[in-house]
DNA sequence: TATGAATGAGACTTCATTCAT
DNA sequence: AATGAATGAAGTCTCATTCAT
């Protein structure tokens, strides 16, 4: 049964779902867990019946994975659709792509989403696949073009662009599962606007004074 | 299979249990987390019956709580001895400093621990807390020192020193997780070495040329 | 035995199913004591899944505790009832009420109670003061109260009326402790009609001839 | 297996058990009943280890048999040969009896054994028929021939002796039923030397007037 | 004789899933 | 379309029993 079923899930969209159970489903998954949410709580906080959550999916793990596929892809396309309009510098293009992508993943419902699919991702190989194919290789597509185009146009120092990529996407990344995990117990001051502002500076100018690197 | 494995059974010195224990249940609850962790795997993986898991760990939490404990404080340990011993610039100490963090963190059984404690951070609060307090705090603590010292030596731009140090973190913390997370599901080559380069090159100088910058 | 039985199932009213399984529970609590019954067997004998159990009483102590309290009352209240309303001489009340305590006690569900509470008493602290209070001390009340009666009235004679409470009920209890315990072992001829009336011989009058006591 | 081996079970005497895993156990079975007491608790209130209690009973349930059955033989015939010995009228033979039996039952570590039984019987029926046998029908034997003796002697009322002799058993056994189980309960002032003595005038005088007697 | 680490069957309990209503 | 009572497989945990020492 095994791939082909597997792969006509990802197919199949199920514009008709409740977004309530979604909602609901998401919040819990990335609380609790897969496993340790119950579909009593989840239908509880739907406001529906346990039994009405089997109208719409087929069992819980198809639940988990619609949650990750619905929640995720309307946040992509309106990230992709900002970069690409975006005009100005390629510094500006970065920094803008980053306070974006904070806006856009961070501030909406699927800032717990990595958090869920890291957790998760060697109990469901299917989902942990269409999330690295259909998120983050399409994320990392976005930020290689600009920072080769960056390149090319003398505004960013020669490099590894691969590597780099993955340097420009981790700290933003940490930062959502950090807030959705261990920044509760976290009696630290701190703010992600600073941090973000820390992360740009270095990203651009590197922490060394000039003095000192000119020795 | 039955009387040689059995007759081993009755040899095994009573010290060697917990240790034995607690190494198969760091692998499981990192690949699968805590809930979807069956104690009849980690039995089996260390090589005991059920019952035998219940003579060193009261219950499936305390044994969670002991393998994130003992399994964090010889390598935190570890790496603090190393970053205080160090001598040099101190851009080669930061170099040096995330270098041997990898080395302790990425390479030795830890490296699923910060997975597994993000995952499940909201479902035991005190061993988030722990963990913030003598994990998170402590590496902080010696990240700041040296961006300090750093800065007083005239090496480093004066910054927000606790922003700077979170940014410096993320990017490693991130490469744990990753590589036990959705690493296996991404076919794209991929080196942590060139990795770990990348993030040191653009701490230090940024991404910028400088004639850019100088406009 | 599959499908009949099965189309049954989904057709039993919900408001059935708490006092189905407090009979089954009943039955085997009193057999084989508290412990020593499992769940499975309580859910078999009330034809209902183990599951069900599980929606109607919070644990098995719990549903230990209602089967205590939700057999007790009804019968209490009858006996009282029927005690209240008698009318005669107190020598006939008191062989009434004994006769009518033997129906209501020993011949209804109830009977099996006392045995029950004697044998969890110390393993359930809660229930034995709840049975003490609820049921022992309530009947001591009426007991003590026609006694004292019958004593004002120049029917019985003066005396220790709380310990002659308990003396009067102490052959009533044990017959029924004794009817569901060791009686099935004991192969001598026995009729708890005569029993009682030789216990009610006994009490008004005493076993010693006259003459001899008038010595 | 059934039968044959059980009546050996019966007949075998074990003089040389450690009468510290007999006392222990006896003490825990009476309190907590038989399957919830562990054999932990019994060794470590014999104090010795789990193991040992192996090497003088085959198991859980033959330790419970000997207990009960080293328990009381000696206490039976230290109660038949007292009785027997007795000189004096009857009321007096009957009257000390009684005391006597409160003595050697009430008072000696047997008093927890009719509660153990009662609670036990139908779980260990082999273990009941020899305590109805061997305990209840020697003491109503011994009870029976007194009370026969005292009607041909014209000291006692004719009468059903039988049951007249369950009935002068009953408040003794319940008494001490009661004191291992429901006591600790009850906050009512109670003195069991009143307590017999009300027994005992109720037994031989009855409790009515003799006034209203001859009417 | 005595120990106690180890076992594994079996208990209680949970919860994803079903289906009559 | 929606409900929620019912199910039963599966998990955690206990404890009588075994056996190398």
């Amino acid at each position: 049964m095994g791939n082909t079923h597997q792969e006509h899930k990802w197919q199949r969209r199920k514009e008709d779902r409740p977004s309530e159970i979604i909602d609901a489903a998401l919040e819990l998954f990335v609380e609790h867990g897969f496993t340790a949410t119950r579909l009593d709580e989840v239908a509880a906080r739907a406001g529906v019946s346990k039994g009405t959550v089997y109208l719409y999916f087929e069992n819980k793990e198809e639940l988990f994975c619609s949650v990750v596929q619905e929640v995720i892809l309307p946040e992509i396309q309106r990230f992709e659709v900002h970069v690409r309009d975006y005009q100005g510098s390629y510094e500006k293009l970065v920094r803008n792509m980053i306070l974006e992508w904070w806006n856009v993943m961070g501030k909406s419902r699927m800032s717990g989403i990595p958090k869920l699919v890291i957790a998760e991702a060697s109990n469901f190989p299917d989902m942990a696949k269409y999330y690295v194919d259909n998120v983050v290789k399409r994320v990392r597509k976005i930020v290689e073009e600009v920072i080769r185009k960056g390149i090319k146009a003398d505004e960013f120092k020669s490099c590894d662009v691969k590597s780099l990529t993955r340097v420009i996407m981790a700290p933003m990344v940490f930062a959502a599962i950090w807030e959705r995990s261990l920044a509760p117990f976290d009696d630290e001051e701190y703010s992600i606007e600073k941090y973000i502002d820390s992360f740009l500076d270095t990203l651009f100018s590197g922490i060394k004074l000039r003095g000192v690197e000119k020795c």
